[in-house]
DNA sequence: ACAATAGTGTCTGTTAGACAGTATTCA
DNA sequence: TGAATACTGTCTAACAGACACTATTGT
C-alpha cells in the first residue's frame, strides 16, 4: 500500500435514528482492509468521474452500500489530518442523515448494518470503533444538539405525519431532558411550521396529526 | 494542465476585520494561473509532508503568504465539486480567520494585500473575483453573523484589551443592527467573561477598560 | 364510570428592550 | 459651566416554565 503524495479525500456518513427515545447511530462491518472486523460509519472515496459533488458522493455511497436515500443530509465538519488513516493524509468530509427508524431497522435486516446507542460521550459504542470514527459521530450528534433547541430539524427522526406527542418525544431525546407538554405545543403551533392532517386514534382522546409544512433552520423562539 | 484523477485538496482562509463598523475581508491579488490578475482568498493547497492538520495547513499558508498569525482561525465548511476550478474535482476546506485592524491595515501596505467592504451579500466584493470566492466569503460572513449574537468571537476583531463601546461597535456592525448601551453592558457583564484591566480616558468620562477573560461559544442569554 | 391521552387557561419569575436619570471627565 | 461620554435604575412587554384544569376517546 503506496503512500500517496495527494491527499486522500473521503465522505462519511453519521446516520442517526432514534428509537424508544435513544439516538442510534448506523455502523457497518468493515470488509475491507484497513480496520477490516472493525465497525465503522458508512462512507468511501470520492469519485471525481461520478460524483458532482460532496452530497451527492454522499447519496451515491447510501445507495450503493445501503440501497436507500436519507430523508435529510447536511454536511457537518471535515475531519482532516495525517493520523487519521494509515494509508495517508486523509480528509473526511463527514455529513449527518437523519431518518425515521423503520427504514433503518428493516437495511439493518439485510445490509449488515447495526444500530448502536449513542450516549454519554459514546461510551456504549463498540470497542472496535475504525479510525477516528467515534469523534466523527461525537460531532455529528452534537451537531444535531445544537440545531435541535431552535430548528424543525428532529423532525427529520419522524415518519412523514406525526404527532405532537411523538415529536415531543423526539426532542425529549435529543436534548436529554424532559419538556413540558403544554408549553411544547404552544411554542410549536405558534411557530406555523406544522400543517395538520387529520386526526390519529391509539388509546385515549385521538390525537391530531400534523406534517412539517416548512423546514426551519432558526425559531425566533427556542423550542425546549 | 492535466485533469487529477485525485480530487484537489486546498484550504482557504476568510480573513476578515472591522474598520469603522463595516466587515472587511482581505483579499490578494492572484499572481499566478488559473484565475491570474483576479482577485482571491489566501489559500493554497494541503502539503502533505508539512501540515499536521487542515488548520496547521492554514496557518502555513498565512505565515508563507503573509508572514501573519491570525488571532482566530476556525473551520466553517468545505465546498467541493467538479466544477470550481477549471483544474479538476476540488475540494476547498475554508476557515475564517478574524483579526484586529491594526495588523491587516499594516499587511496591506507591505504584502499585496486590500481590504473589501462585506456588506449586502458582498455587493461591494470586486466583479473579478476567482473561482466560487464570493460564496465561500459569503459562508462565512453568516457563519460570523450566527454566533455573534450567542458567543463571544466578535472580540477576536477587537485588540487584547478594548472598551464596551468599542465591543458594542464591534457587535452593531456584525449583526447590522444598532444595540442599547444598557442593556449590552449588562448583559455583556451578567456573563462574566471579561475581567477589567484599569481605565482609559478619551473625550469625557474615563471608561473602563477590559479583556477577554473566557472566550464562550455559547451564552445562555443573548448579547444583542 | 374510569383510565388514558389530548388539549386549554393561567400564574410566576426571568429576560429583552426602552428610556430616564446620575456620574465623571475635559475644555 | 457645558459638552461629552460612562454608567445606573427602573418600567413594560414578551417569554419560559410550571401546573391545574377541561375534553374526548376506549373499556
Amino acid at each position: 500500500m503506496p503512500n500517496h503524495s495527494f491527499p486522500i479525500l473521503t465522505v462519511d456518513i453519521v446516520l442517526l435514528t432514534m428509537i424508544d427515545g435513544r439516538l442510534k447511530v448506523a455502523l457497518m462491518e468493515r470488509d475491507k482492509e484497513p480496520e477490516r472486523g472493525c465497525w465503522g460509519l458508512v462512507g468511501g472515496f470520492v469519485h471525481v468521474d461520478e460524483d458532482e459533488d460532496s452530497s451527492a458522493a454522499a447519496m451515491r455511497i447510501l445507495r450503493e452500500k445501503l440501497r436507500f436515500s436519507p430523508g435529510h443530509l447536511e454536511q457537518v465538519v471535515t475531519e482532516a489530518n495525517a493520523h487519521r488513516d494509515p494509508r495517508g493524509w486523509s480528509a473526511s468530509i463527514v455529513h449527518l442523515a437523519l431518518n425515521e427508524p423503520s427504514v433503518l431497522e428493516v437495511l439493518g435486516q439485510r445490509e449488515g448494518l447495526k444500530l448502536f446507542d449513542v450516549h454519554d460521550d459514546g461510551a456504549r459504542l463498540p470497542g472496535n470503533l475504525a479510525f477516528d470514527h467515534s469523534i466523527l459521530i461525537l460531532k455529528a450528534v452534537d451537531r444535531l444538539r445544537a440545531k435541535a433547541a431552535y430548528s424543525t430539524i428532529c423532525c427529520h427522526l419522524l415518519p412523514e405525519t406525526f404527532l405532537l406527542a411523538e415529536m415531543q418525544e423526539i426532542y425529549e431525546g435529543v436534548l436529554g431532558k424532559k419538556i413540558n407538554p403544554a408549553n411544547f405545543r404552544r411554542k410549536v403551533l405558534d411557530a406555523h411550521v406544522l400543517d395538520p392532517v387529520g386526526l390519529r386514534s391509539s388509546s385515549g382522546r385521538p390525537a391530531q396529526a400534523y406534517r412539517l409544512a416548512r423546514p426551519l433552520d432558526y425559531f425566533e423562539r427556542q423550542i425546549a
